[in-house]
RNA sequence: GGUGAGGUGCCUGAGUGGCCGAAAGGAACGGUUUGCUAAACCGUCGUACGGGUAACACUGUACCGAGGGUUCGAAUCCCUCCCUCACCGCCA
């Protein structure tokens, strides 16, 4: 969420922001200014009645004791005077907060100055590329084939169990999921990240803290009974861990990282790159969050950016890095970087991590905040990102390293796997 | 799910209608003392939104789980919901 003030004083730069995302409702820049001044006076106006009100109130009590029961009822007359006087301005103080706050939630953060023109992911700014696209012979195949072949996965087994998109993982297949979960966690606390397990569910609150409501609603599976909706990422749980908190500046950076499953419905994208494991309902995910300084972030964000980079290239996978255009990051992010691996049976790119800082967007929020060297509260800024997305990085493994004689494992996954090869 | 008790500031905990934004203790922070540590002593010790200021100062209002209600006046009384604890039931 932006914050009012900062829209006051910047207002041109915030409109030319919002358009670089592509947001076309820019009028509610100018709705947002008019209703924090109409917010203003009404609170004034309030306060001023209530304090009259207090006072008065008070000489009761003190004119009872005394015994002055007409000057009492005097009194009394008067505050049921100012209290029709204020009843309107109550009426109209809360349907301008609420407003307020129903239409600055509904205003995407700013992208970065950084962040590159464009409406599509064909407008992506590839920043670098590492290792090298496999040799494969005439006789590759897919990994929804080598899945079949080596008993790995059953795409169909998930259409009885639960329904498209629940791939059921079994014998080598689950085994290379858990070594996967593994290794990531242990390469992310090895770097300072504190291992947490946090629910599935989440609650209305959480969903909004990090920006999954009002907008990506239809996106959750939700459970209406009790009203909780599943992750689509560990990010939700996570980050909202501060939610509502005051840090000491010397707390920060906090560092979490999670594995969880993910749950999306995906809806709308029915038809496309469906294949196998590259869009699922329910996959895992390593993810790692920071809590940093404001005056932090952006070095954090590269931070971010070479941890999981290292990653990659520990598992020996082709891949790019991308810096999001404008049009195609979310609506929360400053600033978003996108890791693709190259599945080459497929011949397709495939992205398995996001990496962004959100600034103060999702702190405010939260109201995640930290006691600045002035003492003074102050939002922290917060970032994310998938180190690593589970499926498709499966895919290029397997895909990448067929051979004649099996799927070869990369040599850091070796001792987590317990072979070397799946034949 | 049932019954009972309860939800107060960073923590413990007092407060059953006005003198309460809230006692006391602890923790934390700053200072004095001290060879160092400890102890002792002094001070600070909420957040939000307004007004005000160059910035402070100062000042108004709100907040004692959440939301409603009663009352001139609510942490305190009433209602609904949420949560915690204990016991019972069920169960990995």
């Amino acid at each position: 969420m932006l914050q009012v003030p900062f829209i006051r004083q910047n207002k041109e730069l915030v409109l030319e922001r919002l358009a670089l995302k592509q947001f076309k409702e820019l009028g509610l820049i100018e709705e947002v200014l008019a209703l924090d001044d109409k917010r203003k006076q009404l609170t004034l106006a309030y306060d001023e009645t209530q304090a009259k009100i207090k006072i008065a109130s008070d000489e009761i009590g003190k004119l009872m004791k005394g015994g002055q029961k007409e000057e009492a009822e005097q009194r009394k007359a008067t505050v049921a005077d100012l209290k029709q006087q204020q009843q309107p301005l109550t009426e109209q103080l809360n349907e301008t907060e609420k407003l307020l706050h129903d239409t600055l939630i509904k205003l995407p953060n700013l992208p970065a100055a950084s962040v590159p023109p464009g409406r599509t992911p064909e407008e992506n700014v590839e920043v670098r590329a590492g290792g090298a696209k496999p040799a494969l012979a005439a006789e590759a195949v897919p990994h929804w084939d080598l899945a079949k072949k080596y008993d790995l996965i059953d795409f169909e087994l998930g259409n009885k169990i639960t329904g498209s998109g629940f791939p059921v993982y079994k014998n080598k297949g689950a085994r290379m999921q858990r070594a996967l979960i593994q290794y990531f966690l242990d390469y992310n606390t090895s770097k300072g990240y504190m291992e947490y397990m946090p629910p599935h569910l989440v609650n209305a609150d959480s969903a909004y803290g990090t920006g999954q409501l009002p907008d990506k609603e239809g996106q959750m599976y939700f459970v209406g009974e009790d009203k909780l909706y599943l992750i689509p990422t560990a990010e939700v749980p996570v980050t909202n861990i501060y939610r509502d908190e005051i840090l000491k500046d010397s707390d920060l950076p906090i560092k979490m990282t999670a594995y969880t499953p993910c749950f999306r419905r995906e809806a709308g994208s029915y038809g496309k790159d469906v294949r196998g494991l590259n869009r699922v309902h329910q996959f895992d995910k390593v993810e790692v969050v920071q809590l940093v300084h404001p005056e932090k972030s952006y070095e954090v964000l590269e931070e971010m950016v070479a941890h999981v980079e290292g990653l990659i290239q520990a598992l020996q996978l082709p891949y790019r890095v991308l810096r999001l255009c404008g049009g195609d990051m979310g609506s929360s992010p400053d600033l978003t970087y996108d890791f693709e691996v190259y599945s080459a049976a497929q011949q397709k790119w495939l992205e398995v991590s996001s990496v962004s800082n959100f600034e103060a967007y999702q702190a405010n929020r939260m109201k995640i905040r930290f006691k600045d060297s002035g003492g003074k509260p102050q939002l922290v800024h917060t970032l994310n990102g998938s180190s690593l997305a589970l499926p498709r990085i499966l895919a290029c493994l397997l895909e990448n390293n067929q051979a004649a004689d099996g799927i070869h494992i990369p040599p850091v996954l070796q001792q987590y796997f317990g072979a070397e090869k799946i034949s």
